[in-house]
DNA sequence: ATGGTCGTTTGACGA
């Protein structure tokens, strides 16, 4: 199954460019980030006439997620399941496919280690691992994906210094992260891929793509089978280029379990 | 040192 997380920043800009690196990419699951879609306005059909099912859980002008499928698309469940008052935005969706419990993300930004919205970000992250915890096994096949807006560690960001006290790379944040390792989900690029500075996200601003300055914050994580049987894990650099390109590159996985 | 570019939108704001 290859699995990918897209932050497409507008699927209404960005439709032909998705719909043409599927064609190229066949993905069997895509998880996209940031649709800024109402669910009226998602465009299953363009996704149908590929041969993809999809899930979308939106609100339209911010945010929004979306699951799009060819290997099936069973209980799909926006926002978390943990008793707790729904949360404000539409930034997580949950789908089974093919076996596999999958989670599309968008983690809050935060803004600022002083602003509410950071709050907003640990709090959701301490949710996400109540959720899994409630809902999930780690001997379940599970892959939690996104962008988490969060650097795992100090290879994940072009300038260590310059991002010290910022939003990203804080220690509660990583801490959430750490967490969720402790439950059983961690980052499948690292289990492959040792080497700083690989990225999935440039600033659109002064150049910084060309510049190689970005942050590898967009992250597939696995349970432990799902780990196991991950293939390879690559991110691919060349959709942030050209034209109107998203922000962020998609990160791509394969993962080759027995029975999918 | 500062601000730079996009996408939501038509005035700022979020990232």
């Amino acid at each position: 199954m290859r699995i990918v997380t897209w932050n497409v920043n507008s699927l209404n800009v960005r439709l032909e460019r998705v719909t043409e690196w599927i064609e190229t990419l066949r993905p069997d699951v895509l998880c996209l980030q940031e649709t800024k879609l109402s669910n009226d306005d998602f465009p299953h059909d363009a996704f149908a006439s590929l041969g993809y099912e999809s899930a979308h859980h939106g609100q339209g002008q911010w945010n929004g997620v979306a699951i799009v499928s060819r290997v099936g698309l069973d209980d799909v469940r926006p926002d978390f399941a943990d008793g707790r008052e729904p949360d404000p935005d539409a930034r997580i969706l949950w789908a089974t496919c093919s076996g596999v419990r999958v989670a599309s993300c968008y983690v809050p930004n935060g803004r600022a280690l002083d602003d509410d919205h950071y709050t907003y970000k640990l709090d959701w992250l301490d949710r996400l691992a109540n959720d899994l915890d409630t809902n999930t096994s780690p001997t379940d096949d599970i892959c939690v994906v996104g962008d988490f807006n969060i650097a795992p560690d100090a290879r994940d960001v072009y300038d260590s210094d310059s991002h010290a006290g910022s939003t990203h790379v804080s220690q509660p944040e990583r801490d959430r992260l750490e967490t969720l390792g402790e439950w059983g989900m961690a980052d499948v690029f690292r289990d492959h891929h040792d080497a700083a500075e690989l990225y999935s996200w440039w600033d659109y601003r002064d150049g910084n793509f060309h510049k190689r300055k970005g942050m590898r914050i967009d992250l597939i994580l696995g349970s432990p089978n799902v780990r196991e049987h991950t293939a390879r894990v690559f991110i691919d650099r060349n959709a942030r280029k050209g034209s109107q390109p998203s922000d962020h590159a998609p990160v791509v996985a394969d993962v080759l379990l027995p029975n999918n």
